[in-house]
DNA sequence: TATGAATGAGGGTTCATTCAT
DNA sequence: TATGAATGAACCCTCATTCAT
């Protein structure tokens, strides 16, 4: 395992924080945060995430904060708007995903099963509620964003090279082909809070493992899939 | 094709209408629908399925009414509120599944070559949309849906049996496995009119095909989904 | 009974139908009225009458139609607009008001008998609908009105007249007063069919007679009440 | 005056607020109501009393919002739907009627004067806008009703218990009877501020206070009212 | 800084009235 | 003529966002 070399990530594993505040939470600044500030800032992400999967991206903002238990007037300080909101929920979620595909580097010998370990694990972390990025009016660009994303992208582009040079993964998909499909089989249903789904969505996903993998059973049509080629043209 | 005997849904692909107002329509009544009044229903249940599709389930009804070219309270004569229009909808594009189905079994000679039919022309017939059936608080037991769904689940079942009999489709999944993923897989992202989107899903259903070709390549966890196996326990 | 003379209302209790639309239908016109009209006419005004009293003033005129077993246009087509159907039903009411005004002189020997009698008699006939009447926007002094308010006003003048003549009636009071007083306590509730009600009302309005019998227990204040005086100056 | 015992209501006349919230408003609580937020919701109760009596329990609230000086939504966080609303204009009229009853045993020699008082005083403090409650799908049990209703049919009860066993006050009617048809006679009339129709108003309570007076001039039909009698049976 | 309160814009729905069969 | 259907204006209510404590 990790017997590659120059392109791929390292495979420190070093737990981040996955909240996507790390840089700013470690450098002092003029007026550094204060310790309740950023406890409540990470509890407002976390209530967020929760509620996005749970009731759907059009949740009431009023209701987060209730959740993370403050008042609705400090979720606005921190987040301006719903789009920082939900940009920073994206943020954290990239982090923790791209944290899962790490460790699946490091600690899984075949890389096919790292791959699948990273899919699964990836579900659980609720990466479904990247969703939002796919749609309109959710700004793909944002520096914030593309770092995490790159981390993200890179852990997983990494996953699949050594899939795919061990023979195990078929040729004909991209890193953005995983991804997509990834968040949409995981996609939450709005309004449920349904445990049971959880279960079939691994099913699903297992399915779609198999169907990744090496000899393609079939040709895919059209060109990989990227966050980029999601762009309208209206 | 088509070879089968006793269980197999019958192969009459004579064109339904797919707007599941048929049998109303066509029987005269005591209150005999009026022409203009038909033709209203049908271009509101069909600017819904665009609007829901290309907007998200929460489109304003009043956008709705000004795509179909009719005043807002047009919209509630035919739906009293907006679960109903839902409802039509969902039944509307299962009924056109439906008959994409039966059309690849009578007219496909290879039985995994009708199933990949039948997947992506759902696709196109915006199965996605079927995702408000998933989630809390739609009504799934509705009489009006019940019958839809049975003709669907009916097809896709046969479908399914011929190509497993065939030795082409994995013992282990079961027709909702495939109606789900294949909805959450094709649902459209909210906001977007996404013309690239379309493409990339068809390279994911091509993917997840793959992966329900025989022979299995992995043991899948947990049992076949169903609509009904959706149910929260709260 | 009835020995008065000049001033007084003839007693001729000949059956009105009630309907203030006597006249119109009796005399011959240009275009006759068809009999199935005049038929649906009345029906409007009595399905009306009734979800005044147990629904309010307010009650959508969807449901009167409904109740009159009419479509709604056709309402439109009799009474242009809600203020003509409530004039209508005003009329309707004062009609049958004053018939009853009359048959109480006809029939009843003592003079403050023939007044209960008529106090408790137009409150079965809902007198209380009158209330709109009394409130803003209503036209008092509608041609067709004034001639069916004179003869209320005339029949209960008379009554009064009478018990007064008899000294059965304070000297303080004029018709107005009655004919407010008694709307006001038989005033329907609105979105209550309240059967318990009536009998309530007839309490009160034994109490009110009681209140109006001679001799004076009290001086009123102000001025005898009349429909011209209830004008708002605004 | 006031010489009666035990089952008496006391005669503190100490002034109350009459709004309802008095208890709230005096106890410091965990969250401290802030001050001008009181003075919303009273300038709302306020504003929201007037504009029933104007123009009836159907104003827009947006209208009665705009008449407290405040925006439409701050209405809602005070009073969540428009029964809400209601209920605390009705507990504020009973507040300040019971207030009014109280000044009269206090204040007034003559137990019958003392009633003639509180008659016309409840019909200046707009009595007639209890009329809510005599209607369909008000909640006359609500607890916060409860007490005030207990409290001003106390000091009713004690008026008329003070004017009976004076002899003034004839044997068969109950408080029910006088509140109800109290609340009739002042009820306003929607649509008109006007104000000719109160000098009316007490000419026909005078008349009607004549009629409550001992002896009694007739026998009463039906049993006492009260408001439980007048739930609909269905 | 954290918060409860205030707000205006917008969506859902009803209903008086008009239109077209 | 009688009617079902269509319509827009108005109302209720919610929620993202701003204000004031």
């Amino acid at each position: 395992m990790a017997t590659e070399t120059d392109t791929d990530v390292d495979t420190d594993t070093s737990p981040d924080t996955g909240t996507g505040i790390r840089a700013d939470a470690a450098r002092p600044r003029a007026q550094r945060p204060r310790a309740d500030a950023l406890r409540n800032r990470e509890r407002i992400v976390s209530a967020a995430r929760e509620m996005f999967v749970e009731s759907g991206p059009e949740v009431p903002l009023d209701e987060i904060a209730r959740r993370a238990g403050v008042g609705n007037a400090t979720l606005y300080r921190h987040f301006p708007d719903r789009t920082e909101l939900v940009r920073h929920v994206v943020v954290s979620v990239m982090s923790r995903a791209a944290d899962r595909a790490r460790a699946a580097i490091a600690e899984e010998a075949d890389p096919f099963d790292a791959l699948r370990r990273f899919v699964h694990a990836a579900a659980d972390e609720r990466i479904g509620a990247l969703c939002p990025m796919l749609a309109d009016g959710f700004d793909k660009e944002h520096p914030e964003l593309l770092a995490e994303r790159e981390r993200l992208e890179g852990a997983v582009d990494s996953l699949m090279r050594r899939a795919r040079r061990a023979g195990r993964l078929r040729d004909d998909v991209a890193v953005g082909d995983l991804l997509v499909a990834l968040s949409q089989l995981t996609r939450p249903l709005p309004g449920s809070a349904c445990m049971n789904f959880d279960q079939f969505v691994h099913r699903h996903l297992q399915l779609f493992l198999d169907g990744l993998e090496a000899p393609a059973r079939s040709a895919l049509p059209g060109t990989p899939a990227t966050w980029e080629g999601l762009r309208r043209e209206s």
